[in-house]
DNA sequence: TTGTATGCGTTATCAT
DNA sequence: ATGATAACGCATACAA
C-alpha cells in the first residue's frame, strides 16, 4: 500500500540512496539527468511521498513549532494563532497545536506531549488562568532545551522572550484622548493585577492622568479580570454615586459592549453623558461605534514566531521583550463630532 | 544532552526493552515491582521523555490529525477549530495545523505536507475559494488512503463525509419567523450558489415562502459571496425601489452589521421599516440586537472529528452527511416586542 | 556517477 | 521476569 523510497528505487532501477538524492534536490552532488528523470518519473508514477517521520528521526530535526494557547474560541487568541501560522508557513515550519483549556494540569500534559513530539520551539499564548504556573513550565522547557516565546504577558521577561502590545502607550493614548476632549473624571474598568497587560493599562491610565495633573482616585478603578465584565447591578450602583465619572476607559471592549444595554436603561447617553473608550478593537467595536485601542494580534503572532526562530538559530541571546505599537481608533463613543463616513469593516 | 531509553536502561541496570515495557505500562506483561520502580526512578531522575517520532516510525501510527482551514482570522473557522481540538484532545489525538490562505495552490502544498507527516485523517474546513479544487484534493487523499471529513459544505457527499449546519432548516425558521410577524415582502441577501450553505439558505428561504403561499421573486434576492457585503451604494439603490421589502433575511450577520449605518442614513427604522434576520449568530449580533440563526461551530468541529475517527476505525462505511441543528435567536431587529432582559453575552 | 552500509530511538518478537 | 535482536524509512559517509 504505502510506497517507500525502496519501491521507487526498484522501479527506477537505482538504489534508495539515489532516490534520496534526487528527491532532496541535492544539486551540489552530480547526478546524470537521465537517472534524475527516471527517478522522478517512477516517484510520480507510484505516488511516492517521502516519510517525514523517518526523515525527522534520522536528521534529529522536525521543523515543527508547538503552539500552546488557552482556547481558539477567543477571537483575539485565534488571530494571534493566525499570525503564528502565517509566519511559520513563510519560514517553512510546521505547527503542532495544543490548548490548555485554561487548566494548568491539562496544560502540563500538553507541554509534555509537545516535547515528546520533538518540537523545536514553543509559542505560548498567555492566559490569566495559567499564568501562575508559567514559571514552572519554563523550568521544564529550559531543562528540555526547547526555547519558547510568550505572547501577551511579559511578567517573566527576565528568563523568556516576550512579545506584547505596548499597553502603557495604548492606554495612555486612550486616556489622553479623553482628557483632550475635556474630561477630568475618568474611570477605569481594569482587569486586576495578575497579568502584565492589566497592570500596564492601569499604568498608562495613571500616567495620562499625572501628565494632565489630574489626581488619581482608587474609587474610579474597578474590575478584576479580562474575562468577566462588571455585573449590571454593579454598574448601576457604581454610576449612581454622588459624583459619577464622565468618561470610562475599559481594559476590554467586551466589558463596554455588555454594559451598553445597562447604560441605555439608565438613560445615560453615549458619549454626551459618558464617553467610552475600549481596548482590543474587536470587530464589534466598529459596528457599535466604540472608540478602541487596536492591537494587531496577527502581528503579535508573527513577531513571536520570528523571534522564536531567531532564538532557535542562536540560543545564547539574552531574553528580550518586544512591545508592538498600538493605535487609537477614534469612533463615536468618545466624541460628539460625527464621523463622516461609516467606519470600514475589517474583513471577516 | 537528549536522554534516550538506552540512557535510562543503563542507569537502571536493565535493557532498553524493559524501559519500554515500564514506560508504556504494559500490565499484561509481568514485571517485578522492584525493576519497575528502578526504571521509573531513573527516568524521572534523568528527565527521560519517550521520543514520539521514533515511536511513530516504528509503529506506523501517529495518532495525529491534520486540520486544514482557510484562515484562523475568521472567528467562525476558529470556533470550528476549537471544537476539533477539544474532541481530538478528548480522544487522545494530536492536531497538525495547516491553512490554505484561501489559495488553491498553497492548499495543495499544505495537503502534501500533512500527508508526508503521516496524519491519519484530515479535517477540512471548506471555503468559497478552495471549493472548486476540492474534488481533485479528494482524489489525492483517496489515493493516499487517508480519510477526511469536510466541514461546512456538502457538495461532495457522494464521496466524502460532510458535517454541516442544517441550513435549510435554519433559513426556513428565520423566514417563517418573519412571515409570522406579518411580513410578505421579504428580501434575501444570499451568497451566490458556489457553496452548499448559500444554496441551502436560499432553499430554506424559498420553502418558507412556498409554505406561506408567497410567490418567489428573483428581484428580491441579491448577493454573491459570504465574504463581501453589498456595497452601501447598492443597498441605497436597492431600497429606493418602488416596492421595497419590509424584511430582510441575510445569509450572514456581517452583511447586516455593515449595512446598519446605511439604514441609519436612509432613516430606515429597524425593525419598524425593515425587519432584519442574520445568520451565524456572531457575538456582535447579540450586541447589535440582531436576530440570527445560531450555528454552534464548536459542535461542527467536534462532530466532524468524531466522524473522522470513526471512519479511521472502519474505513468501509458509506460517506454520510450530518446536519447539525440550528437555532433561531430572536432579538430586537425582527420584532417590536421589547426584549425584557438584555441578551446574555456569550463568553469571549 | 551510483551503490552499500550504518544508525536515528523505539517497540515487538523471540529467547533465555 | 528480563534481555538480545530486528525492523520502521530515510539520509549520509564512504566505497566503488
Amino acid at each position: 500500500m504505502k510506497v517507500c523510497s525502496r519501491d521507487v528505487a526498484r522501479a527506477a532501477g537505482v538504489s534508495p540512496a539515489t532516490v534520496s538524492l534526487v528527491m532532496n534536490g541535492r544539486t551540489h552532488i552530480a547526478l546524470s539527468e537521465s537517472t534524475r528523470a527516471r527517478v522522478r518519473d517512477a516517484a510520480e508514477r507510484l505516488g511516492y511521498r517521502p516519510n517525514q517521520v523517518a526523515r525527522n528521526l534520522l536528521t534529529g530535526r522536525t521543523r515543527t513549532l508547538g503552539l500552546l494557547l488557552p482556547s481558539l474560541a477567543s477571537s483575539f487568541v485565534a488571530r494571534i494563532a493566525d499570525g503564528v501560522q502565517r509566519e511559520a508557513g513563510d519560514r517553512d515550519q510546521h505547527v503542532l497545536l495544543a490548548h490548555t483549556r485554561r487548566d494548568p494540569a491539562f496544560e502540563q500534559r500538553q507541554i509534555e506531549m509537545l516535547l515528546q513530539h520533538q518540537v523545536e520551539g514553543l509559542v505560548i499564548v498567555a492566559s490569566e488562568e495559567t499564568l501562575p504556573s508559567l514559571e514552572s513550565r519554563l523550568d521544564v522547557l529550559e531543562q528540555a532545551g526547547v526555547p519558547c516565546v510568550v505572547i501577551d504577558d511579559h511578567t517573566h521577561v527576565d528568563r523568556v522572550d516576550c512579545v506584547v502590545s505596548d499597553d502603557r502607550q495604548g492606554a495612555e493614548a486612550a486616556v489622553a484622548h479623553l482628557i483632550h476632549a475635556g474630561h477630568r473624571r475618568i474611570a477605569h474598568w481594569g482587569a486586576g493585577d495578575a497579568t502584565s497587560s492589566a497592570r500596564d493599562r492601569l499604568g498608562g491610565y495613571r500616567t495620562a492622568l499625572r501628565r494632565a495633573r489630574i489626581p488619581f482616585s482608587a474609587s474610579l478603578v474597578l474590575g478584576d479580570s479580562f474575562r468577566s465584565a462588571p455585573a449590571p447591578e454593579v454598574v448601576r450602583q457604581w454610576l449612581a454615586r454622588r459624583n459619577p465619572p464622565t468618561a470610562l476607559f475599559a481594559a476590554n471592549d467586551r466589558h463596554l459592549a455588555e454594559c451598553l444595554p445597562v447604560f441605555r436603561d439608565l438613560r445615560i447617553r453615549i458619549p454626551e453623558d459618558l464617553a467610552l473608550v475600549g481596548y482590543a478593537n474587536y470587530d464589534f467595536a466598529a459596528y457599535l461605534d466604540l472608540t478602541s485601542v487596536d492591537q494587531d494580534p496577527t502581528a503579535l503572532g508573527k513577531a513571536a514566531t520570528r523571534r522564536l526562530l531567531d532564538r532557535i538559530a542562536s540560543p545564547r541571546m539574552k531574553p528580550s521583550r518586544m512591545d508592538l505599537p498600538t493605535r487609537l481608533v477614534v469612533r463615536g463613543s468618545s466624541t460628539v463630532v460625527p464621523i463622516p463616513v461609516p467606519a470600514p469593516c475589517p474583513a471577516p
